[in-house]
DNA sequence: ATCGCACATTACCATTGCATGATATAATCA
DNA sequence: TGATTATATCATGCAATGGTAATGTGCGAT
């Protein structure tokens, strides 16, 4: 889960902009000044991006560039209309993106999905245990070492892990990993656990006359 | 020199835009509809980055997403005021920015500039070990001795210099460095691969039934 | 025309992945 | 408990996959 810090000082927008969020799937810090969000950042505060309100009391939207900047947080400033000396300083300061207030909340988010990704703060790893698997690099490591699990096993694990502490019917496994209808018999899905729990370690429980289930925490 | 298409269809806007990016040192191709953007990419026309009117007659702006993007060149939408619509699909089909008219010439500037620097069209080195990779000279160095790619060779180390630690799949490295659809049946890229390989030393991984990944670090 | 180069395609081989069959073990229920 | 079914494990052969060398093709320069 992404962790947006907000700062803004109008408590309506500051509230509409964490609910909204909040219910995107985002976990949302706020902040109503600029002082605030110093103190958090030495407090050892950390976020993924922030969304900061150019105008705001004590400490403004621009004096903070440099202390997020350098704890690798990405910008989005909040600007009101025509303010053009803004969005050129913020810009040309470092800031990520800016957005022009009244702004629609679904514009918001593709700009914020859009600065996240440029950042690299998509996730792309599933950490079940000591078991890592990297959806990008498409692999799974335990204890530092590759276990070099097969693409079927991969595309397997990947499920289970997608759908933890849930039990999976054979069907729905040999439609999703397999993909099309497939006519064979339900035991290859047998072997490939067994080979999966060889491999990993991982608890993967059988529901009998139903499927598997990846046992987590 | 940066070479900018203008995909507009006003002309008062174009020649504005034509004579403006002119005095601050670009270089601009003018174009008055899609049609003459997709025509002038067959006949091999390149640019560093894209302004492109969302309206146009014959071939609208978002029909120039994909074939402008295949060809690596960045976009940055004109969009008429309010119309949120356009601005959310060129984002997210993968414009890099957009810009609401009327705008300010200067505004205009910097988000080009934001965009040129992100696809590094300023600075051009990429350093993977002992090999570093020019994308403005085109040239790949090791030990100080220039490895002589071809180009082919050397967009596809670039594809995957850019996507460093990430599992490419074949028919996404064919799309995206031979511009074509995978027809299921070719070995190219493993070819290719393996000159790279031989040429490079990089640790150039098979994922199997998948792609390949180059591993850095 | 000839040569050289970039690139595509093909063929061959070693390797690996995987479906299947056989058999063992565990779970379930009369 | 024994009968029956479900699951686990092992073993095997075929098919798929990727590495690589060889061959084919188009093109521009000489």
């Amino acid at each position: 889960m992404r962790r947006i810090i907000i700062a803004e000082d109008e408590l309506a927008i500051n509230k509409m902009l964490c609910m909204n969020l909040g219910l995107m799937g985002y976990e949302t810090v706020a902040k109503y000044d600029g002082q605030q969000v110093i103190d958090w950042l030495n407090e050892g505060g950390n976020a993924d991006l922030a969304l900061v309100d150019v105008m705001m009391p004590k400490v403004d939207g621009f004096e903070l560039l440099e202390p997020l900047s350098s704890h690798g947080i990405p910008i989005i400033f909040l600007t009101a209309r025509g303010d053009l000396e803004a969005k050129l300083r913020g810009l040309t300061g470092g800031a990520e993106d800016y957005i022009v207030k009244p702004f629609e909340m679904m514009e918001l988010v593709v700009r914020m999905e859009k600065v996240l990704e440029r950042h690299g703060k998509v996730e792309s790893c599933i950490v079940l245990g000591d078991v890592t698997i990297d959806t990008e690099k498409r692999t799974v490591i335990r204890n530092g070492t590759d276990l070099n699990l097969t693409p079927m096993e991969f595309d397997l694990l990947l499920l289970l892990a997608k759908k933890k502490n849930v039990a999976l019917s054979r069907d729905r496994l040999l439609n999703e990993v397999w993909g099309i209808r497939y006519e064979g018999g339900t035991r290859t899905v047998d072997v490939h656990i067994a080979q999966l729990r060889k491999k990993t370690g991982l608890n993967i429980v059988s529901v009998p006359k139903i499927g598997y289930r990846l046992e987590v925490d």
